[in-house]
RNA sequence: GGCGGGGUGGCAGAGUGGUUAUGCAGCGGCCUGCAAAGCCGUCUACGCCGGUUCGAUUCCGACCCCCGCCUCCA
């Protein structure tokens, strides 16, 4: 049985969809300005691997992971770059596309970018002032009126009075409560702007969440996912909208990945402490910085450092290298009466703990390196597979140059020549030159293995 | 200030009321021309103080420290 915490009830619950076999799955993604740091990439992976968990279980499951294309900080960043919207958000989203492939992320069944269901959170806006949980303000914003909402804060463990207590919420004269949140705005001259029963104006953040996800998954869906940091305001905001506009439970399971941290805080664009994906695949291959994410559970936090990815690297290799002299055939179902697999599967059904799942992909290897054994072997690549590991050729992962620009980088060509070059050496006995070949790729990052089917060689 | 999550061996990172997590690094050995990889063996743990218990890293309480949310943020 699979369980997964639920932040709404901060504790493991087992899962049980709402349709017996389906399962309805709605993941907050990028707001597309600026290219995706490691944190965008741990939500992208840890979402990833948990619809490819719920496929390995036999859910069929539709994924929604929406775009924003359309805010405040797009509209500054193409002002800033003299650059139109959507070329900006293209250009972005291409990015963060390419960056999702890299790491091995499948694509969501369905990708929906705000700009394209305006209509959508228009009839929402509506059916909420309706209901008097909405109201239109002088200067053609609408607000949601929190107070209306019974339920205000049970996700994020808030109550209004605390969140009143507090001492930066934001004093503005449209708002009837200070803590009511803006669902239509009003557009200034000169910003993009939709027509709206209330004027010219654009979406708030929160309800295109609201609304793509009814239009994909329904009025209530099973899980809805996301950073930690996106808890408050935005989930509890909308629940607000969502429960508010159809008056019954909006998402039964919602769950929340771990930051990434650099130097214990976390990685943010505010912090400016944030590294790209692109940046850190000039100095590792994807899949690295995929199992370093895997590697630690999704609700801990996630410390990077080029140490820790190092790490991260060498023990992936340890399984690669486990694999190397294998030939293995994709099609064969996974046994899951083999202990391995079992335990593999308890850890999954963790609350998707991937680290002990790991765990059991090194003891695998452990038993694949002493037995040589092809169908131990097998279900290593198997298992890696539902983590979206280890599907590589070995060959091509360790003898991988993440950065083929690097004018340092030696190639493959002259690394085979050396090889060459040293066979020769050895064959007639003059060990002290074969000695120094080996040690000069060594200092270009090239390991040599001599073994009974000859000398490979991989990347350090 | 309010609410929440943590402190595990050199590093990373799971987990458990009593038995090896796992990986990297270290040390000894086997293998090797020498290495590398692999294999065998091995050393460093559970923030601090009390309590419950036959027994606690694991449960309870206090304390110290770190982090997050309360404003845009994955």
């Amino acid at each position: 049985m699979l369980k997964i915490y639920n932040t709404l009830i901060r504790d493991k619950q087992d899962f049980v969809p709402l349709t017996p076999g389906k399962v309805k799955i709605y993941v907050c993604g990028m707001t597309v300005y600026d290219y995706c740091h490691l944190g965008h990439a741990r939500v992208l992976v840890v979402f990833d691997m948990v619809v490819r968990w719920l496929r390995a279980r036999g859910f069929e499951v539709i994924y929604v992971r929406n775009i924003t294309d359309i805010d405040d900080k797009i509209i500054q960043r193409a002002l800033e770059n003299h650059e139109a919207i959507e070329s900006l958000t293209g250009r972005f989203i291409q990015a963060m596309e390419q960056d999702a492939t890299a790491l091995g992320v499948e694509r969501p069944t369905y990708e929906p970018r705000a700009t394209h269901f305006i209509e959508n959170m228009i009839t929402m806006i509506e059916k909420l002032i309706d209901k008097s949980l909405a109201y239109a303000a002088d200067n053609g914003d609408v607000y949601y009126a929190v107070h209306q909402f019974p339920g205000y804060g049970k996700l994020s463990g808030k109550s209004l009075d605390d969140l009143r207590a507090g001492e930066r919420v934001e004093i503005d004269a449209n708002k009837k409560d200070p803590l009511d949140f803006v669902l239509w705005k009003s557009a200034k001259p000169g910003e993009p702007a939709w027509d709206s029963p209330w004027g010219r104006g654009r979406p708030g953040w929160h309800i295109e969440c609201s609304a793509m996800g009814e239009h994909f998954l329904g009025e209530q869906f099973d899980i809805h996912g996301g950073g930690q940091d996106l808890q408050f305001p935005h989930h509890e905001n909308e629940i607000a909208q969502s429960e508010g506009a159809h008056d019954h439970p909006f998402v039964n399971y919602w769950m929340h990945n771990g930051f990434v941290r650099v130097d214990s805080e976390k990685m943010s664009k505010s912090l400016g402490n944030f590294f790209t994906v692109r940046e850190v695949l000039k100095n590792y291959q994807p899949e690295v910085i995929r199992f370093f994410i895997l590697r630690a559970h999704y609700r801990s936090p996630l410390n990077y450092s080029d140490q820790h990815l190092r790490d991260a690297k060498l023990a992936l290799d340890r399984l690669y290298i486990a694999l190397k002299d294998f030939e293995i055939s994709n099609n064969d179902e996974i046994d899951w009466t083999n202990d391995y697999a079992q335990t593999f599967m308890s850890a999954m059904n963790d609350d998707f703990n991937t680290p002990e799942a790991i765990a059991v992909l090194f003891e695998l290897a452990g038993t694949v390196n002493k037995t040589q054994s092809n169908s131990h072997a097998a279900l290593l690549k198997q298992l890696g597979g539902i983590l979206g590991l280890l599907q590589q050729t070995p060959q091509l992962y360790l003898q991988h140059n993440p950065d083929e620009s690097d004018k340092e980088s030696i190639s493959a060509e002259q690394i085979e020549r050396m090889v060459q070059k040293r066979l020769e050496a050895r064959k007639s006995g003059q060990y002290a030159e074969a000695d120094s070949i080996r040690q000069n790729l060594m200092d270009s990052g090239i390991i040599l293995e001599d073994g009974p089917q000859g000398t490979t060689w991989r990347r350090n």
